[in-house]
DNA sequence: TTAATAGTTGAACGGTTGTTCAACTGTTTG
DNA sequence: CAAACAGTTGAACAACCGTTCAACTATTAA
């Protein structure tokens, strides 16, 4: 059974320990920017979202021919595109009926490709 | 309301959107690589887990020193270093009482680099 | 062996998130 | 105008996920 007792915080008897946390917490990234880095890479770590802008990489497309391509519903990928398009991952321009997506940014492709040569070793 | 009547596939009379999605189809890489790909980003796509990447990236580090440098819990950074090492992101070995966890690979770092200068715009 | 420290783990809880459903807006055509 | 097609949206539901809690293992020192 747990001991009722004070809680502190781990490794604070040891200085030496204490000193590397000191020197490792000065250098990390600001709060801030660990979110927009975290946010960034959710986008990404949601397999529709990955193949719908593999797909509008191919070439623009209306949210129609997404879907098709997909086998999904216009409604899910109309939601994940609302999600791309207010991280301006992707742009958007009215044709007639249609809206057709195409990839905003070279540097997605960058990254997605340099993550492809890592999950391939 | 909505009236009774079988769903068609959208666009599926529309012969040229038609070839595009076929087209476009066909250019997909596999669900496969796709999975992986947003598995991996998934990884990427956690405060917590960026930040134990960015500590240990410094330098090598126990446990013990990961959760006091992110003030959090040994638990909590216990269970997402399980996560980072099934996913072969990070390197451990023993030194006594402590687990000393290492970055697994560069190209990780790469990727982070990458995402870090997009979001700088 | 016992106590203390370091780390891991499974269950549970709560918040997040992707899809579905139904209804809505916007555009073109008859 | 109305009908048809393209796309968007909010609510609801289920599945997923990160943290907490309590207990456990492992190593070292007394």
């Amino acid at each position: 059974m747990e001991k009722n007792k004070i809680k502190l915080p781990e490794c604070s008897l040891h200085e030496i320990h204490h000193d590397t946390v000191m020197r490792v917490g000065e250098s990390l990234p600001a709060d801030e920017t660990t979110y927009d880095l975290s946010d960034f890479f959710k986008l990404l770590g949601d397999s529709t979202r990955l193949r719908i802008l593999f797909a509008i990489d191919r070439e623009p497309l209306c949210v129609c021919d997404i879907a098709e391509t997909l086998s999904m519903t216009k409604s899910a990928v109309s939601h994940q595109l609302k999600v791309l398009r207010q991280s301006d991952l992707v742009r958007y321009r009215r044709e007639g009926k249609n809206v057709i997506y195409s990839l905003a940014d070279d540097h997605v492709r960058d990254i997605i490709e340099k993550a492809l040569e890592h999950i391939n070793e």
